[in-house]
DNA sequence: CTGAAAGCGCTAACAG
DNA sequence: CTGTTAGCGCTTTCAG
């Protein structure tokens, strides 16, 4: 039913072949023919279908996008830097939700992998047992990590300098005059989470400030808010005198905020609050959360790029890692402790 | 590079034409060939060329999500759901972000077309122009509106009883005692947010209840800021006496929350504050908002449904319209005004 | 039930 | 510079 380049072939009485190569070659057409065919094309309303190209040249000008779920707002930023990224090299990206589940990923690697994409962005690997990772390992296309430290040899990775953001926070809090602080977290090994405490606890140590109080949890708004409450409620706790809080992200500070307020205690008067990650929302919350900003956008423009150059030359497909840096967003959810 | 169907019929002694049968046919294929089909096809890790099929057959499996941002929380949700649906009915889902941007808007759906997606979900035509939207209108391929109202013939539209929803937040304020009511809203010509006006009003008036005064704005978080403020500090405004907020949206609810807040007023004791959407974050913030849930992910799935059987029969492509029941979400940022 | 053959729409040598 | 000829990997008649 559509106009095929066959169509525009006839019409302006040339082969097929001159027709492709006019709309695709820059030279190698008499200009006058070109000018024809082209516009012929325009006017037949010619539109190249680009699954038959892909056919013959194998590229499909498709990339993978595999989140945990887009309605985590730091995976929709980077789906943002990704599609940019994506239409600027002229390609479109499929975006597939995982839920961190092994057997929906690996479903959606090999559906992605039936449509010829020419490279597949990913969050996590670390769902997937070691079969599954070998699997992954021979994937004949690049695969780039997304918010993974480079550990893995095989696929390039993208993410922020967590364990600079850590110390960032540390010195923030400690210049501000805070000794007594606690950092909330989330499992013991989770990747970004670890590098940030390891940052931070390391620069606080070598300020010579009194070791913090390390909690971990659920990392999630509940988790935040749980650990939180507990530290605040406890009276057994050490932590009477916590002047401060580094939430290991955002979403967990917002917990924070929460047990904070119910606890009839005010951000920063009587507590200061910081995050990490920056989301939209840490600006609307109140009061305006200072935090640690990481660059959501540029991780997703990034990791495509990459992709992009990986997947352009078959050959030296060697995997790239990139760190990308952090910056402190200072709001209104810090202050100098009352004791002070 | 990769195995092929051929492969798959020399190695196991058929067709490919056997092949392509017992990976596809239900029957017509001799039971024993099948099998031994499929195990040769297991053995060599045979995965079909999805793209090779799509030619043919000419359906991609490919269904397109236009939205003007990724980063709307409200998208975010939509495309879960129409995630979600694709996937539960063997399509990918193509993500392109418009910024609402009439040419960026176009050239996606081309470039869609030209990838032969069997079917668009997209969340606006307002900003076409005519030319454009006929243009569309012989689009060959089904269209779906997302969060539009049935107007316009040619496409189908899913989306939320908006104007039930603003009858519902007139109820709810009127049945709490406020009858000093200010509605706060974006432009004064846009779909959704008008039909809240008009519910809210009606339902109001029906109420007997005196006339609330409406103000319009930037359908965005500094708008919800900047009328508010405006509705607090300019002491000529009627409004002195305001005792509750129906936000357009949850957005411009942040926004007013801000500005209350930052006028010394608390909420709900001083002022009560409803808005529209239930975007997850608005249980985040304190206190947690009152408003009208929008069933985003279903308005997602709603679509993708619509639209794989649009995509289905080349036949009866009637487009379709559904309208998607809202309900009230109550938290604690309202409450009976302090005069009572 | 299975094989042979045609062809989806396009690109890519290879001649001319 | 342009036409001819092969396919890309698969589905789909059409015979057998």
């Amino acid at each position: 039913m559509p106009v095929t380049i066959k169509d525009v072939a006839r019409e302006s009485g040339v082969n097929i072949s001159t027709v492709s190569r006019a709309l695709n070659d820059e030279y190698g057409v008499h200009p006058e023919t070109r000018e024809l065919v082209l516009a012929v094309a325009k006017r037949l309303k010619y539109r190249p279908n680009r699954v038959a190209r892909g056919l013959v040249t194998g590229k499909s000008n498709t990339l993978g996008l595999v989140v945990s779920d887009i309605r985590n707002p730091f995976f929709a930023e980077v789906a943002r830097g990704a599609e940019d990224a994506a239409r600027a090299g002229g390609c479109d990206l499929v975006l597939c939700n995982s839920d961190l589940d092994a057997r929906k990923q690996m479903e959606y690697i090999h559906s992605l992998l039936e449509k010829r994409v020419d490279g597949i962005l990913m969050n996590s690997v670390s769902v997937l047992n070691r079969a599954q990772q070998q699997d992954l390992a021979k994937c004949p296309v690049p695969i780039v990590l997304l918010n993974r430290a480079a550990s893995r040899k095989t696929f390039s990775t993208v993410c922020a300098d967590n364990e600079a953001g850590g110390a960032l926070a540390a010195d923030y809090l400690f210049n501000l005059g805070h000794r007594a602080i606690a950092h909330i977290t989330g499992p013991r090994h989770h990747g970004n989470l670890t590098a940030r405490a390891h940052g931070f606890l390391r620069a606080l140590s070598s300020l010579n400030c009194p070791e913090p109080l390390v909690l971990y949890g659920q990392n999630s708004f509940q988790g935040g808010y749980e650990l939180t409450r507990d530290l605040l409620f406890e009276p057994a706790r050490i932590a009477a005198g916590i002047t401060a809080i580094f939430a290991a992200n955002d979403i967990m500070a917002f917990g924070a905020a929460r047990a904070i307020h119910e606890s009839g205690r005010r951000i920063p008067c009587d507590i200061s609050l910081i995050g990490f990650d920056n989301l939209e929302l840490s600006s609307v919350i109140h009061p305006p959360l200072t935090t640690i900003h990481q660059p959501k956008y540029e991780i997703g423009k990034a990791a495509v790029e990459i992709l992009m150059r990986l997947a352009d030359k078959k050959g030296g497909r060697k995997p790239e890692h990139r760190v990308l840096g952090v910056e402190l967003i200072e709001r209104q959810s810090c202050q100098a402790p009352a004791a002070l």
